[in-house]
DNA sequence: GTTGAGCGTT
């Protein structure tokens, strides 16, 4: 009963998945487990999170016996405040086995003839693209990289995805990558680093700069001056604050400043 | 210790 998603997938053929969406990082399906359980018969609960670090990725899914206890359920718990996360939960609609699921039942069975492009879907680009992202961006080059971004963009986002995608990007390689450490997205920051550190090489040899590399120094030490004034004397109990700037701040003093407070 | 759009393992 505990062992939730440790076996594997019992019998999805005659189950009905329920994907629960923004459940707290600390949720194990033990807890989701008494939630969904007083609504009908949990068959199985699977929680998917990192290989390596094995944090949860915020969603799980919930396998329900029939699908009336599933519906129940989604009616009941979705917006549910749970371990103090307000969940989504609605009926899985991509099986693990890259099957079709109707209604959240997993029909395996489903013939291509019966279907044939009912709905593309615009979701399941997400989990790949990101990944494909960064995969393309380190090893292509950037002339295949602004061909690729054409290409997707046939499909079209989302509004506030598509700005999110671009914004990233922008930022990312204009300004610096830490925004994406700081932002979060340390789901699968393992997969992108080893990527890199593979394709570092290769990287380098695209780019091919080698007097383009200038961090601009002067930029950096006016940077660390003013941060670090520890050059000067950490006993500063004389009063005098001229003492600890014999040299030039920066190539930008202010005269006016100093002005301004000794009339 | 943090994060927050989304669809899954033996």
């Amino acid at each position: 009963m505990s062992h939730f998603g440790r076996t594997g997938p019992p019998d999805i053929t005659d189950t009905y998945s329920l994907l629960v969406l923004n459940i707290t990082f600390r949720t194990t399906a033990d807890d989701l487990f008494p939630y969904f359980d007083k609504y009908g018969k949990v068959v199985d609960i699977f929680i998917p999170r990192n290989r390596r670090t094995g944090d949860s990725r915020g969603f799980a899914f919930v396998r329900y016996k029939y699908a009336d206890e599933a519906q129940k359920a989604v009616d009941r718990l979705d917006g549910k405040v749970v371990d103090g996360r307000e969940i989504t939960v609605q009926f899985a609609k991509y099986g693990p086995n890259a099957e079709r699921i109707d209604k959240g039942r997993i029909s395996e069975s489903f013939s291509k003839s019966s279907y044939r492009s009912r709905s593309r879907s615009p979701r399941r680009r997400y989990r790949d693209d990101y990944k494909d992202r960064d995969y393309k961006r380190r090893s292509r080059s950037r002339s295949l990289d602004r061909y690729d971004r054409d290409s997707r963009s046939r499909d079209r986002y989302r509004g506030r995805d598509r700005d999110y995608r671009r914004r990233s990007r922008s930022r990312s390689r204009s300004d610096s990558p830490d925004y994406y450490r700081g932002r979060g997205r340390g789901r699968y920051d393992d997969e992108r680093r080893g990527r890199s550190r593979s394709q570092s090489r290769s990287r380098s040899m695209d780019s091919a700069s080698p007097a383009r590399r200038s961090p601009t120094p002067r930029r950096s030490a006016s940077l660390h001056r003013s941060p670090s004034p520890r050059a000067g004397s950490p006993d500063r109990h004389s009063g005098d604050r001229r003492s600890p700037t014999p040299h030039g701040v920066s190539p930008t003093d202010r005269p006016a400043d100093s002005r301004s407070q000794s009339p």
